[in-house]
Order: C-alpha cells, then sequence, then structure tokens
DNA sequence: TTCTATTTTCAGAAATTTTTGAAAATTCAA
DNA sequence: TTGAATTTTCAAAAATTTCTGAAAATAGAA
C-alpha cells in the first residue's frame, strides 16, 4: 500500500479532529468519524484504537456518539463476534444530520428561551424594555428566516438540490 | 427600574453565553456581546467587570476581541477619559460578520488543506485511493455549493434579503 | 515633564473538558 | 449453565481552556 495515501488519510483525520475541537465537537469524536469516512472497509473498536491511539473507553465512547448522531452504522461480519462500523458515506446525508442534531439539541432550546423572554418583556412600555424586547425580536426574527431556508434546503431529497437552488436564486 | 426587566437580560446573557460555548466561542465573550446588546447605554469596562463579575483581563480581553470581530465599537464620552463600548444592533450585520469571520479563521484552512489532499490524491489508482479520493472531493463540493448560497446571501445588502430569497426559492 | 487614570499583558491558578484504564456488565458459543 | 470474548461504565488523571490579578505599559491632564 502506497505510503502517500496513508499520509493522506492522516492529514485528513487531524484536520477533522482540529476543525470538529473548534466548532464544539469532540476531537477524537470528529478523528474516529474521519478515520471511519476513509476507510475502504469496516472497522472494529481495536482497530480503531490503534489507529488513532486512543483508549477503548474513548473510542467506544465516540463511536457510540457517531451512531446516535445516526451517521455511523454497526456493520455484523459473518463469523466474528466484534462489532464492526463503516460511517455513512454519503456527504450530503451526514451533513444534514449533523446539522440538524445540533440544531435540536443546541439551537431549539435556545430559541424557546428566546420566545420566553420576548414573552416577558412585550409589555414593558420603558423604553429600556422596548429596547431590548426589540432586540430579541430581531434574533428571533433572523433565526427563523435561516431556519425557514434550511429547510427548504434539507427536506427537498435528491441529489444536487443545492446547485439547483443557487440557479433559482440567481 | 422594573426587576423583570433586569432578570430578563440577564437570562438572555446566559443563555448567549451558554450557546456561544457549545459552539467554540468563549463564554465571556459570548456574554459581554450579550450584555452591550441588552444594555441602553455604552458601558465601561468597569461596569462590564461589575455586571458579569469577571476580572478586568478577562473583560478587557473579550471587548477586544468583540472590536476585532467588528460587532462592538468603541464610543469616546466627552469630559471622561475611560472608554465606553456599544455593540452593533444591526442582527444581520453582526451574525453575518460571525459568520465571515469564522468562515476566514477556521473554514477557508480547512478547505484548503482538502484541496492540497484532494491533489495529493488524484493520481492514485488504486480502488482505496479511487475511494478516498471520492470522499475528499464530495466534503469539497457540498462545502464549495454551501459557500456559493453564502454568498449569495450575505453579499447582498439590503433588509430582509432572507424573505426575499425564500420566496425566490419556493 | 510628572503624575495619575486607564488599559494591556501574561504567568500562574482555577475551572472545565477530555481521556484513560480497569472493573463491571453483557453477550454468545459450547 | 459456564466461561471467554467483547462492550460498557465511570472515577480519577491528564490535558486543555479559561480566568485572575498584579505588574507593566500607555495615555492624557496639569
Amino acid at each position: 500500500m502506497k505510503m502517500e495515501l496513508q499520509e493522506a488519510k492522516q492529514q485528513f483525520i487531524d484536520t477533522w479532529g482540529a476543525l470538529g475541537s473548534e466548532w464544539g465537537i469532540n476531537k477524537s469524536v470528529a478523528q474516529v468519524h474521519a478515520l471511519l469516512l476513509s476507510a475502504s472497509n469496516p472497522m472494529s473498536t481495536d482497530e480503531i484504537m490503534e489507529k488513532l491511539v486512543i483508549s477503548r473507553g474513548n473510542a467506544n465512547m465516540s463511536i457510540r456518539q457517531l451512531i446516535d448522531y445516526g451517521i455511523v452504522y454497526k456493520k455484523h461480519i459473518a463469523g466474528d463476534r466484534k462489532e464492526y462500523f463503516i460511517a455513512e458515506k454519503n456527504v450530503l446525508k451526514w451533513a444534514m444530520k449533523i446539522a440538524v442534531m445540533r440544531k435540536q439539541k443546541e439551537l431549539d432550546p435556545v430559541m424557546e428561551i428566546l420566545r420566553e423572554i420576548s414573552k416577558n418583556t412585550e409589555k414593558d412600555k420603558t423604553p429600556e424594555g422596548k429596547e431590548f424586547h426589540k432586540t430579541v425580536k430581531d434574533i428571533q426574527g433572523l433565526t427563523d428566516q435561516l431556519e425557514t431556508i434550511a429547510n427548504k434546503l434539507f427536506n427537498t431529497s435528491g441529489g444536487d438540490l443545492l446547485l439547483k437552488l443557487i440557479k433559482l436564486m440567481i
């Protein structure tokens, strides 16, 4: 096996891990994802541990999280008691799943609180109260618009939907 | 001043800080941003320190970062030697600035590396090499499309551009 | 200039997050 | 069942990130 390819894969894994860290995704989780994305064959926990030089506990928890996200699947291999794992290779599919998951887990609760704050400051007729209420409302407005756009993008299934939408927007 | 309003503002600050943490933005930075967003008047470093119960060093560095992002401005007050600060109140404007800044700082370097990896694996004719190359290419493809959409959204100035674009897309 | 208010810096402390690794739990073949 | 292979759990350790606070630097008034 060519060394260059292995180096390229390693660079991909490192880069992905660093990007994850910067965006609030655990480095090991991102690296396991990258490793499985770059692997041709299903991998066992032991292989993942060895390749990434991480502990069993870390490997296990990272894999589980990726399975919970719905972007990594278990793969049973006949005659082997070990579990093997493969990554969803359809980029659009896994990117969407990550986006939807993070939106639900992190953004939706915030939006709910903003709605509450908005409601609680609605009756405040002081200039200060009105100004703050407007600030909160503006944030809600933008997020709602972005959510609508995201839904349009995501709810349409089919391969090159993004390109089509771009053409519509020109 | 009504207590309720102060509570609402505090909740806004806390929520914003927590959201920031989850998305790789320092909690203090996010809280200072929220504090200034919810303030009617320019605030000094000392006022920010007091309101958020943080140290001078932390306050200073958080403010500076927000100024670097271009979403908080210095405001000179006549007859006062202290510096005062105000937040950009136009939500679309500051949201765009944050997005553009993070894209440049964190996403663009990753895209550059993916391009390199892509180039380095182009000639690999093994099935494994071709498969990995495709994976990287797919990621690039999606990011390029998203970037194009983002540019369309961002480069058009004007208030309710998002709503217009949604209508185009229906 | 000199003196004081204000801002900035940054080494060390504190807080938080991540990782480890060994014990406990589970699974499954015999 | 039993017992070995495998997976899961989680308390403690390690790593990383954030924060503090006092000293140094800077700015501006007199």
